[in-house]
DNA sequence: TTGTACGCGTTATCAT
DNA sequence: ATGATAACGCGTACAA
């Protein structure tokens, strides 16, 4: 398939306009667009037959109001935007599900931007100035800079943004004490013997660099740990089934970890399964500790000992989203923070 | 949070328009447009130093066209939409990667609309009439009618549609064989011995009734299974922690079956968690079959016996679309069918 | 090589 | 209670 022709796509055929209707009915533009849209200047103002023969002639010629002609009148869309760099992961998808809901009841359409790389980052911020959305929340961006958002808050768009990375300049960022918690993690793998402690990235970390690697990095530092890099996966791919060949890969060395840290808890379920299909038992043979504590961890194989929050609470971001939405936020920003703890379970 | 200002929102600051950017460069709209669109009339024919001087206007004033503006000029939105109903499921996430990748390679974005009830499938539909995008994609609709996506073609949207229950109507329809797929499963249980065989629904499916459960209840018919409702928990609930309750249920029975049959890969996730978690094995004491075969099902522990395409394979439904958006598509819309089989792996 | 002027569909103002 | 009209920002025939 080669190139697109615009042109066809372009020519959408025959949508009936705002005027036909308007002809149809025996009205003008305006008492259509009256009927339609309910308020013009807080005054009711359409008599009952007229309003009876507008609605039978949209009904009759199949009318709705172009978006693009809305969008551009209004100036602003009624839509957000989450933008984030993985749909796999459970986190995301579920914060999807729940902003979607609370969006929709404050009359907001919701689109999901997937990033995945760098490009994309930039290409998503490009259409958000473009007017893709009135507002967006950002998840984890990797290459995104505090300027890039600064722009963003400069003409107007309402941003919210999970990260470490990154301060307050006009947008409202959230961030977590994962590297605490991390670390913690670690220490409690030590405490109970572990000195061989492997290292599985999070999906996409290789674009996304955690605080998480850097507690580890810190750990084994720290701590002295005689850990060569052959233990340490920083790039677990792009898929489960890739960080299972990577969870192989370190139990296949000659001395293998006692312990494995993942940079999350997909990764974490894929070294379980790695460990089970090498023959050996989890926790006793091998200690596997996840990130993120995901719902699943809770049911899953045996229950996982992870970090990260309680329970997924996306109010937050939602709340500062859609507050600024409403000019209700300090045009500077506003910062706050998750607390993240370790979560003992079986696995570890 | 109460309701939300839409006015507040629709103040967009200053955002610099082409003109500005064209009074600032001391040209005409035209030039400005010129230069940054590239073509007009096929002829280039912008002296050098005008167009540096547009660009560096451009640059100095943080210009970017008005998407809305374009949108509303042009006809058309330069998007594309993929409508699903859950993103939680690996289907869905690793199809709307692929399609953001091809999307992206022929300058679309790609947007995912979420639908999740009978409610937004409707909503979903009208954004789309009102020109949320210039194609669509939309998987497993539940409430969706013939009739409307007819509409849909009619006003010159590309749509293509994964799905069991309809048939082309100016929109391209791709089917699969996975009634069949789950007879032939269940033929294999039975095979085996088994005769009490429980059935654990696939998310969603309360939405969207799938030709698996069909298959399930046909089969139980046909072989007169002696199978009371109570083995049958056809709504797994909106999570896997919910359909792993679900399935300690069923194992709670006083005569559990000794075989689940899942409506996806992920609720046989949960029925094998809950399985482990009661002391008992699989696939000894109870064989797990699953349904979609994601990549995940293979490196599972144990690798589990699904149902499903050897491999996704997305090819069809983004030929389907790019192809139609090009306008090489036939009117009346096309059928495909993917052939789904058996896998046996180690759960049953 | 560049500028003028109009139209895209809708909504807000102002007049009737 | 309703209608005429002027924007909104951009793209592009057509004129210069």
């Amino acid at each position: 398939l080669g190139e697109v022709n615009r042109l066809t796509a372009m020519r959408r055929s025959k949508k009936p306009t705002i005027r036909q209707v308007a002809e149809a009915a025996g009205v003008s533009t305006t008492t259509v667009s009256f009927v339609v849209n309910g308020r013009l200047n807080g005054e009711d103002r359409i008599s009952p037959e007229t309003r009876q023969r507008v609605l039978s002639a949209i009904d009759a010629l199949g009318y709705f109001p172009d978006q693009s002609a809305q969008n551009l009148r209004r100036r602003s869309t009624g839509r957000i935007c989450l933008a984030v760099n993985d749909l796999g992961i459970p986190y995301n998808s579920l914060l999807a599900k729940e902003i979607y809901k609370f969006a929709e009841g404050l009359g907001y359409m919701t689109i999901i931007a997937l990033m995945g790389s760098p490009n994309n980052e930039q290409k998503t911020l490009e259409q958000l100035m473009r007017g893709l959305a009135d507002g967006a929340i950002f998840i984890s961006p990797a290459h995104l800079t505090n300027d890039d958002f600064a722009r963003l808050a400069k003409i107007g768009i309402a941003v919210a943004v999970s990260t470490n990375h990154l301060r307050p300049t006009g947008v409202d960022v959230i961030r977590n004490t994962e590297k605490e918690a991390a670390y913690e993690a670690l220490h409690y793998l030590y405490e109970r013997g572990h000195r061989r402690i492997g290292y599985i990235g999070g999906f996409s970390e290789k674009v996304m660099p955690l605080n998480r690697y850097e507690a580890y990095r810190q750990f084994i530092r720290d701590y002295a740990l005689p850990i060569g890099e052959e233990y340490i996966q920083f790039d677990p791919g792009v898929s489960r089934e890739q960080a299972y060949e990577k969870a192989k890969g370190l139990l296949a060395l000659p001395q293998p970890p006692t312990a494995i840290y993942a940079g999350s808890d997909l990764a974490a379920f894929s070294a379980i399964y790695a460990t089970y299909s090498t023959g050996l038992r989890v926790p006793e043979d091998v200690a596997v500790v996840g990130s993120g504590n995901i719902p699943e961890a809770a049911i899953f194989h045996p229950p996982l000992t992870t970090i990260g929050p309680p329970r997924f609470n996306f109010n937050p971001l939602i709340q500062f989203l859609f507050s600024r939405l409403d000019g209700q936020a300090p045009p500077e920003g506003r910062l706050d923070c998750i607390e993240w703890n370790l979560i003992v379970r079986q696995s570890a």
